[in-house]
Formats: structure tokens, sequence, C-alpha cells
DNA sequence: CCAAAATAGTTGACCGCACAACCTTTTCGC
DNA sequence: GCGAAAAGGTTGTGCGGTCAACTATTTTGG
């Protein structure tokens, strides 16, 4: 089936796509095998090992997932007693978040494999390679805003 | 909020991840506005336009997309009379799948959008950068198999 | 030729994520 | 101060995706 008028493996996005399925799925297998958790659940554990991360409004700005989400998440957490969850005293609309025992061991013992794991993925590619791919990706994401095209306007911008 | 212990801008997974999701929202906002569909049902519509394409197995060798999922879109589709759906005469466990005239002329009028906005988005990169990317692309889709790390074991492999 | 295995497709359950509506508390402007 | 607006969270809904179970056909092997 390489007869393909539509040949999808050219395809920029499709292949980006592609990838990024398959390093979710691996990291997701990773964090379940070794962690017992979720990908979501592990990427709130690891950017609440910041200590500055305290609030959902942190988590929101430090990984940009939805704050639904992340309200749905930490209570799985918590309810794997991995974080602890408390009114803040100052603004009683906040939640303080905190690692637990149980969660610093859990993040202690993830962060080495998930580093190990960025250090595998990348470690046929060389220091400039590595460099260049982050510019190309940056270079991309620019161009990810809302498009305006018509049938006959050839230019776009 | 740039004083991360865990900066993700570093993190390639991470940057991959944000840039597809960037790149599906932009693709996933044209095909709703200048065709009424959505993305799953644009990417099946384009694959169909290859007239080898003809049943749900050809749809998902040629995209890698799961087979309930294919058969739920096309169901989709077929609402929308974008295609047709008939028992196959020789196997009637296939399904013989065409695309409507409405479906061409949707296809035709997509296609070119879709082209234009693959060439928008490469348009900042040169031709050698284009195929540094696509190779980088792929070594690090060779290394997206199920990994086995343990805590002491530093090698990785 | 017939039972067992393989194949094509459908359906249900579940997860992750985005969007929107909503509630509560705080802040702001007069 | 007080009412309006803004901010922090929670919850419902819907979509896209994977996985698994199931039905109905076809193929295969003894």
């Amino acid at each position: 089936m390489d007869s393909l008028l539509y040949d999808l493996n050219q395809h920029l996005t499709y292949r980006i796509a592609r990838l990024q399925a398959k390093l979710n799925a691996q990291a997701t297998d990773l964090v379940r095998r070794y962690g017992d958790i979720s990908l979501s659940q592990w990427r709130i554990l690891a950017v609440l090992s910041d200590p500055n991360v305290e609030t959902q409004q942190d988590v929101l700005q430090a990984m940009g997932l939805d704050k639904g989400q992340i309200s749905r998440v930490l209570k799985q957490l918590q309810e794997k007693d991995l974080i602890s969850l408390a009114l803040s005293e100052t603004d009683l609309r906040r939640r303080h978040i905190a690692l637990s025992h149980k969660g610093q061991e859990l993040v202690d013992r993830l962060f080495p494999i998930m580093k190990q794991r960025q250090i595998y993925l990348q470690s046929e590619l060389s220091r400039d390679e590595i460099s260049i791919l982050f510019q190309l990706l940056s270079k991309l994401e620019q161009k990810t805003g809302p498009l305006n095209f018509t049938d006959t306007d050839q230019k776009a911008e």
C-alpha cells in the first residue's frame, strides 16, 4: 500500500503526530510499570516537585494543561495519597498543594528513570542535531496560529 | 515561573507534544471552517481520494488508525453523504467505500488548502532543514519501543 | 466437506483532553 | 462599604483515541 496518491509519510504533520503518539505510549507504559500512575498524574507530580509550585494556577502556568483536567488529576493523586490538598489560609479560593511523603518518594524514584529516557531518546543525536531540532520545532510552532486561506489566494501569512 | 526545577521547555517530548497539539488544533480549525468536517473525517476522506483505497482495511493500512474508530468515522461520513458504503460482492464481510460526488467536491476544495498549509508550515525551513527534520524524526521514532530501566542501571538500550 | 481458525467490521467501555457553565471568594472602582 | 468584575476551582459534555469483546463471513486443513 505505498501506491498512495496522498503519501502520509511525507506529511510533516502526520509524522509529528505519529511520533508524538508513540512517545506518549512509551512514557505511559514507563510510568505505569515503574510507578503505577498515569502519564498526566506523573507530569503533575513532576512539576509539583518544584516547591515554588503551590497552587493549581502554578501547575497550569507550568504545564499549560486545562484547569479542569488539573483539578481532576489532583483529586486522583490525593486519592492515591501522593499529594495533600488543603485550603489556603490567605485565600479561600485556593488550594495549597504539596507532595506527600509517598509522593516525594515516587518522584525520587521515577525522576531518574524518566531522565534516562530523555537521554536515551537523544542518544543518537549529536549536540548540534538536538539544538537544530529544538530550533526547527520552534520555527514550526510559530506557525501554528489560525490560518486564512482562500481557494484562489496563493499567499499565506 | 521560569524558576522551575523541571524545565519543561527543555524537554524534547514535551516540546513535541505541544507542537503536535497546536498543529492539530490548527488543522481542526481549518477543516472545520473550510469544509465543516472534523479532522479525522478529513483525514479519511483524503486517503479515500486514492481509488486504490476501497475497504476499511485499506484505510487502516494507509493511516494506522484504530479500526473501530474508522468504522465510526465512516458512519459519520455516510450520514453527511460524503461517501457511499456498500457490501462487497465478492466478500460479504467487506464494505466497499467510495467518495460520493459531494465528497469528491469537498476533497477537491480542501486538498489545495491543506497543501497550502503544509507549504506554509515549511516556508521558513530550507530544503536542507526539512530533510534534517524528517531524519531526526525518524531517528527518534526508532527509539519509541518499550523501555526497560532499573533504578541502578545506568545503561539504556 | 466440515470444524476450527482467520478476517472484516461493529460496538461498548474507558482514558485524556479541551471547552464551557457554574459556584465561591476576592479584588476593584465608585 | 458595596456592587460588579475577576480569579480559583469544580463539574458536565463532547471528541478523539485505544482496547477488548462480539458477530458474521471466509479460508484452511484434516
